[in-house]
DNA sequence: AAGAATATTGCATAAAAACGCATAATCGTG
DNA sequence: CACGATTATGCGTTTTTATGCAATATTCTT
């Protein structure tokens, strides 16, 4: 049997049950199981599953790209979203951008607060709905799938139409020169109607982000006036921040 | 059993029943205390759950409560859901109102389904995220807490701009003579435009829900092109519908 | 405040995985 | 064909992971 004929064989068991266990995939092939883990290893690696301890399992179909970015360094995002909450002030008008960490951000709001949320992201609105004194805004548009924020003109024009307090900016890539950046066009023009739209703004980024960049520029680093990270940053990189005027919280 | 598959199973579990219990687990998965204990706390440290004591619980109230009400009277909603999905088909614009009801055909909605869907519910276009091969477009506005529904003017307007193939209407009360009526004045623009908009409504209501009324009407039963409704409901009552050139599906 | 139920902790064990290495199969090339 | 090079596979060892058990601590109930 060859290896390619083996990896099919894999992946069509593995749609038919749900699940493929080693020891079991060694005793059908005939074959020992460390030649399986390697199979199982490479087809994870190729992203045709998802390698578990004792097998492998189909990758999760309810928006598997974000469960999994939720997962991801829960400690820092949530030390990060500890922090957030000291700019949230009764009364304000709050927008709050997609992401992971922004997520975490409205899961630990107080219940007692009393505030306007605006955000473009219809999962972070469900959330800020358990807040009995909130006041919760949709941003409308087309939803991206792996970012679970809404984008395009109408939210685009949506958020020209309004000003508010403080705004929570989601970013994929921060870096000292290159300013705000992100994979993807329209997500840009949404960032940059945010910046625009807020009295403040607060730029939410966990270690790894800092010093990275996208495709597509959204502004320079200037036009944030909080930064919020994780401890794990040396001051170092933290002053090439502050020199662009930032205000810097890390722990 | 894999442990993940059973971290998956749990947290469907919770998403079904608003609640999981880490005796009940333990029975049904015929695994000790201990390990439900751990997975719990590792779902809970990846923000997937709310570790009480006892077991746990979803993030946020809402969702439960809303978890809940998919529960209460599961099988009439769940053969209205059915019957819906007969009217959904590739390449149809589809416009999904907000409620227990249409969130259940979401839901159940296949994977392959190749589809436009627009939903004034952020709940609804979370869940549709999940179908590849859909573009999800969300409505904008203010979010109303109790039925999770964006709804005013922003939102009024979105809707007034556009033209889909079929709208699913969640609704409150149905009346033979006082049409289709909703106790909030801004659902019911909303819920008007919903009509307005779309070339064929259907109008998703269990059992209890016909033969009553509520202050604000949207319009009279005749703007409906179909009613979905459980087997429950005698033919006389469903004729005073039909009257009004509706077709009906009773199951 | 006491007792029951539930959680946490440390530890033991078995299963699974990873690693390094040896061997066999396969391939490309002159 | 022969040869070296690459690739695939298997074996023994070490490391990691999952799980259950016992002891202890915490929380809930009454």
């Amino acid at each position: 049997m060859l290896k390619e004929e083996r990896h099919q064989l894999i992946l069509d068991l593995l749609k038919n049950n749900g699940r493929v266990v080693a020891t079991d995939l060694s005793r059908k092939f005939e074959i020992s199981e460390d030649t399986i883990r390697r199979d199982l290893r490479e087809l994870a690696d190729a992203g045709q599953l998802v390698r578990v301890h004792g097998g492998g399992l189909p990758h999760s179909p309810a928006s598997a790209s974000f469960s999994e970015r939720l997962q991801q360094a829960p400690e820092a995002k949530k030390s990060i979203a500890r922090a957030a909450l000291q700019l949230i002030h009764d009364g304000q008008v709050i927008l709050i951008d997609g992401g992971t960490t922004n997520l975490l951000v409205t899961q630990q709001l107080p219940e007692s607060l009393r505030a306007t949320i605006i955000t473009n992201s219809p999962m972070i609105a469900v959330e800020a709905c358990r807040l009995t004194h909130v006041d919760v805004i949709q941003i409308g548009g087309r939803v991206y799938k792996e970012s679970l924020v809404t984008s395009g003109a109408v939210a685009v024009q949506a958020l020209q139409e309004m000003h508010v307090d403080l705004g929570l900016l989601g970013v994929c890539s921060l870096h000292p020169d290159l300013g705000i950046t992100v994979p993807d066009l329209e997500e840009a023009q949404v960032k940059r109607a945010m910046l625009q739209a807020a009295d403040q703004v607060a730029a939410l980024a966990s270690a790894e982000k800092l010093g990275t960049a996208a495709t597509h520029t959204v502004a320079p680093i200037s036009a944030l006036m909080y930064l919020i990270t994780d401890g794990s940053v040396s001051d170092e990189v933290l002053d090439s921040y502050r020199a662009s005027g930032v205000t810097v919280f890390s722990k």
